[in-house]
DNA sequence: TTCGATTCTGCAATCGATTACGCAAACTGT
DNA sequence: ACAGTTTGCGTAATCGATTGCAGAATCGAA
């Protein structure tokens, strides 16, 4: 180990690039403290020494070691992304929703300097929340999706402030979640279903996942509002593709009275649109189909898809500006998005 | 900030979480020296001290610092994953190829417990890479994807050697890359086509990115081999979504005897079904169409895409493999995956 | 010119771990 | 029982930065 190479003795003559501060101090003709205070723009420094320091830096392209910095500050510099996945083990974290998030997310820790610590979990035990926490490689943290661990959370939120969460707002929660309307986004997409002259709904996704039971409930709130005399009904579908297909294949056999669907997520949404495609049932004029997330891929399906779509950048930027206020020690507010309708050719053809 | 709590007098009595090996060694009644080479398991030391101290650090939940370890080592624990864009400035971290191939190696980098530092960069100038490296902050970069950098990553190669790179092993580059053969991939996609008795066949791909210029070659070679009097031609698709579809339909508008589509992702076939439905040319009877890739949505298209299937999966696993062989030291070589023929209903009628 | 108030800068301790080196205790063999 | 090994552990330097404290330099005023 230790291939640290012979460095030449301290020459005073030509220098090469500067490994750490002590050796920019040198060619400075300073101590490590000035420079320090240079780089930083901290304490009291003559304007001219710091200028001369920040040329130094920039003309050999130096930047202070941000290690050993935060081992000094006491932080690490780093926020951690986790993934719970605690409905279905084998749903992975390529799922388009969870990494469309995810690259917004990046993009937005990145700006302020911070490293992004990335987590996938399949939660067997309730530990294993605090145990990433405690692992303390990280000053934050951001959780997308509570799944159904939102008791866990809640415990941990209690003792451990810079937490936030993506996902519904729950009444009874002790974090800080950013999340959409759920409830008002099953409501327009339900709405808008019965506006088209559907009257036999169904209801795509599982409703044990606190997001889905939202808008199942605004599914439910659209039906009752209205005058017409519509029936729903809910069909629990896994989220593993092929499982999902099955399920839907299935339901759709006996269901064929149905005109207009309702999926969770524009995933489960193309999945029906798949399964309907098989069965001679054109969309829409058999049946409409509406997704929810809004995510590239609605666009380009065949037919494209309708769906409530979620506004996932300002919602990664609402995250990573809540947990940075967090960990600077604010206390603030959970945030909520406004869904927002998106027709296209899966509800309504051209 | 410097939010440490007041620390109760280093009482010997009832001991608290340790939060430093000096805390634990206390308890102990050793050196930190001890807890150190106990926790590490390195250097001389006595069985039963070892198992003592390691069931000490087990019972308070204690884990060393990384960071300070990291620092002493002079390792940074993190490998940086970067995504340079140099083709489409709009392109978005979230393309699904990348975020598949993304989450893959986030589990194996996790795996050995390194962090992931994820950047996404328009190489506006040809420092881009340096600059990135320089920063100090990893002990290798994967890059996913040399776009149209090779010359800048291969200059950088030359002096900085953990360094791999998912895409296209081209015969002069320097640096380590794993990647598919491509070529190979564009003939089996062709020779797919070709069987099923496509004759006037159209490549969707931007052969400026090496990748696609090597399935573009294999193309012709499926076209040159084949005794029939096939022919094709290229279109070269933006990566942006809304202008793909702009490019595909005008140019579906004009070859209306086309037969067969080979797109060079499946997010440009998807966009192809999706033209080709507006214009009512049915899929598969009028136009076959065949990807790329095999990400999980080629298998939920309507109707379901054909694929030269690469495993991303064992692709991950060789990248980070390779990486951290060329962080320990090791010379390795490039890593050539075999792709593979997926056959679904947008070739081949159920 | 001299003294006190300001600025600026350097010394040295510190963050939490690793590890070369050396001393003491426990063996080994004769 | 004594010199020579071997083994186990502690001392202290070190990684690269930050920062409290204090000394030096500068300045203004008397």
């Amino acid at each position: 180990m230790g291939m640290k190479g012979n460095q030449p003795p301290k020459s005073r003559g030509i220098s090469r690039k500067p490994q750490n501060i002590q050796d920019l101090a040198e060619i400075a003709g300073v101590s490590t403290a000035t420079v320090s205070r240079a780089l930083a723009g901290t304490g009291n420094i003559s304007a001219a020494t710091r200028e001369r320091i920040r040329a130094l830096a920039e003309q050999f392209d130096f930047r202070p070691s941000s290690m050993a910095r935060n081992l000094r500050i006491g932080r690490t510099g780093t926020v951690g992304v986790i993934v719970p996945l605690g409905h279905e083990k084998s749903q992975h974290i390529s799922d388009p929703f969870f990494m469309t998030l995810l690259g917004y997310i990046a993009d937005r820790v990145a700006d302020r300097g911070y490293d992004l610590l990335l987590s996938k979990i399949v939660p067997h035990d309730p530990e294993w929340l605090s145990r990433q926490i405690d692992s303390g490689r990280v000053d934050g943290m951001i959780i997308i999706g509570q799944s159904n661990q939102s008791d866990v959370i809640n415990a941990v939120a209690r003792y451990y402030a810079p937490l936030v969460v993506w996902g519904a707002a729950q009444t009874d929660q002790s974090y800080c979640s950013v999340g959409s309307d759920n409830r008002r986004g099953g409501l327009i997409a339900t709405q808008h279903l019965l506006s088209l002259g559907c009257r036999r709904l169904a209801f795509f996704g599982d409703p044990s996942v606190p997001e889905v039971e939202e808008r199942l409930n605004g599914f439910r709130d659209a039906l009752r509002q209205s005058g017409e005399n519509a029936v729903g009904t809910t069909l629990p579908v896994h989220f593993v593709p092929e499982q999902a297909l099955e399920d839907i294949s299935g339901f759709l056999d006996l269901a064929d009275r149905l005109d207009g669907i309702f999926a969770t997520s524009d995933t489960i949404a193309m999945t029906a649109l798949q399964a309907l495609q098989d069965r001679r049932r054109s969309v829409p004029q058999d049946v409409k189909v509406i997704g929810f997330d809004d995510l590239d891929l609605a666009r380009r399906t065949v037919p494209a898809l309708s769906s409530v779509r979620q506004d996932l950048e300002a919602g990664a930027d609402a995250l990573v500006d809540l947990l940075f206020r967090k960990i600077a020690g604010e206390s603030v507010e959970s945030v909520t998005l406004q869904p927002q309708l998106i027709v296209r050719a899966s509800t309504v053809a051209e």
